[in-house]
This record gives structure tokens, C-alpha cells and sequence, in this order.
DNA sequence: AAATCACGCAACCGCAGTGAT
DNA sequence: TATCACTGCGGTTGCGTGATT
């Protein structure tokens, strides 16, 4: 790989060199200031640079190698709720699922929720794999109502099979799950119904919302981590 | 054996939010 | 209040590698 345009970044694929040194660092110094960090060690590198290496690949945190099929199945839950269920049906023409819902996917939400993997990982994973395994053509997008995905019919998703079932948890029917989903939306339309939008000069600040909805979302998102 | 193709993954880019000064 | 540095995110790009011709 060559330098950047202007000598002062390398590009491209780090060296085993290059990983050693920002381990050190990291080990010394702890995570953050990547920019501090790149001038520091001497790296060649810019601190955005530093950062991605270090939480897609140096990262003890990090796991790597083949996805699982529960991880698999996780991920094909998540994207199907986050996009289908909490997001996309959320009918309700405010701000709120704008923000929320058009052209926006969620990886690091879903990451979050899959021990050791990344953003990054997931996206990736999902592009390449899943989204082919699905049938889905082109990159889905949560909020493109013209998606393939969007339209899949509920048997398609494969997420009933024996081999799946242990991902229910094990005290929740699919219908308590239809039910958590079905309140999540409920709720999620209290809350944009009862919080005042701040209105701008011209336009209304969709992430004022956005607390409430988080926590929302995160309680349903437990539900399906729950017990595993 | 060489050339081409397809796939998977790591890394980059651009943008936005946040906090410090 | 304005500015800047830092951080985090999703989308995209392009390199490395194995498979195929």
C-alpha cells in the first residue's frame, strides 16, 4: 500500500509492526485520544485509522472467525425486528420515523447484542451471507419499503427450525415475542405522541425522541436476549 | 501454468454528534 | 457562542485469495 496523497498517512492494510505498536500503546495508555495515540507510537497512520484497527481487530473483545449458526440466527432476528417490526411498520409519519427509520441500518445496534462481534463484522457478514441466504436482493435498507427484504413473508426467514429453537428463550413463546413487539409499538407511538418535537426555523430536531425510544428499544431487544 | 473471475474481508470515506476549551 | 478535536456510525471501496477456465 502506498502513503496518502500527502505522505503523511499510510493507507491500506496494517503490518504485524504496526499492530504491535498500537497494542503496546493501548496497553499503556488505554483506548481513546487515537489521534494522540497515532503521533505518540509514530505510526503513520491517522487516529480514525488507529481506532478501526483497534475495535475491529486488536480488541480482545473481538471474535474472530466464522459466524455460528445461533449467531446467524441472532443477526436475522435483530435486522428483522430493528427493520421490519420496530421500525419500518412504525407507522407514524413524525419526525421520529424519519430519524429512525429511513435509510438508516442499525449495525452497531445489532453488534451490540452479539458478544465480540463488531459493527463492522455484522455488516459485512450480513452483506455477503445472509442477505444472499435470505433471498435478499441488493443491500437491504431499513426504511426502503420497496426492499425485497421488507416483503419476505414471515416463513421465509427460517428461524423456527429445530436447530433455532433454543434462540427463544426458553420461557417465551413466539407469541410473547409478538406480544413485547406488538406493545413496543404501541409504546414507541405514546411516546411520539406525548413528546413535543422542538420546532426549529424550518425543520423539527428528530433526535429529540430519541432517549425514550432507545430505552424502548433496548427493553425489547432484551427480551430477546433474555436467558440465554 | 497463466489468466480471469468471484468472493470475503479489512479499511477508507464522509458525515454527524458530543464535549472541551 | 464558536471552534475544534475526538468519537462513532453506515456505506462503499478495493485488495487478497481461492476457484475456475
Amino acid at each position: 500500500m502506498e502513503a496518502a496523497g500527502n505522505g503523511e498517512h499510510r493507507k491500506g492494510l496494517w503490518t504485524v509492526e504496526e499492530d504491535l505498536i498500537l497494542m503496546d500503546y493501548v496497553k499503556v495508555h488505554g483506548k481513546g485520544k487515537w489521534n494522540r495515540a497515532a503521533k505518540f507510537t509514530g505510526l503513520k497512520r491517522d487516529g480514525k485509522s488507529c481506532r478501526l484497527r483497534w475495535m475491529n481487530y486488536l480488541s480482545p473483545s473481538v471474535k474472530r472467525g466464522a459466524f455460528s449458526e445461533e449467531e446467524d440466527d441472532l443477526i436475522i432476528r435483530l435486522h428483522k425486528l430493528l427493520g421490519n417490526r420496530f421500525l419500518f411498520n412504525l407507522d407514524i409519519r413524525t419526525p421520529t420515523s424519519c430519524a429512525f427509520g429511513q435509510n438508516e441500518l442499525w449495525w452497531s445496534l445489532i453488534a451490540g447484542r452479539i458478544p465480540g462481534r463488531t459493527d463492522n463484522q455484522v455488516k459485512n457478514h450480513w452483506n455477503i451471507h445472509l442477505s444472499k441466504q435470505l433471498g435478499v436482493k441488493g443491500k437491504y435498507k431499513i426504511g426502503d419499503s420497496s426492499s425485497e427484504f421488507s416483503k419476505k413473508p414471515e416463513g421465509d426467514f427460517n428461524i423456527k427450525s429445530s436447530s433455532n429453537d433454543r434462540l427463544i428463550p426458553s420461557n417465551k413463546t413466539e407469541a410473547e415475542l409478538q406480544n413485547v413487539l406488538e406493545g413496543s409499538h404501541e409504546k414507541a407511538k405514546e411516546i411520539t405522541s406525548t413528546q413535543e418535537p422542538i420546532l426549529t426555523s424550518d425543520f423539527y430536531d428528530p433526535y429529540l425522541y430519541a432517549p425514550s425510544l432507545m430505552e424502548l428499544l433496548d427493553e425489547s431487544l432484551d427480551f430477546l436476549w433474555h436467558d440465554f
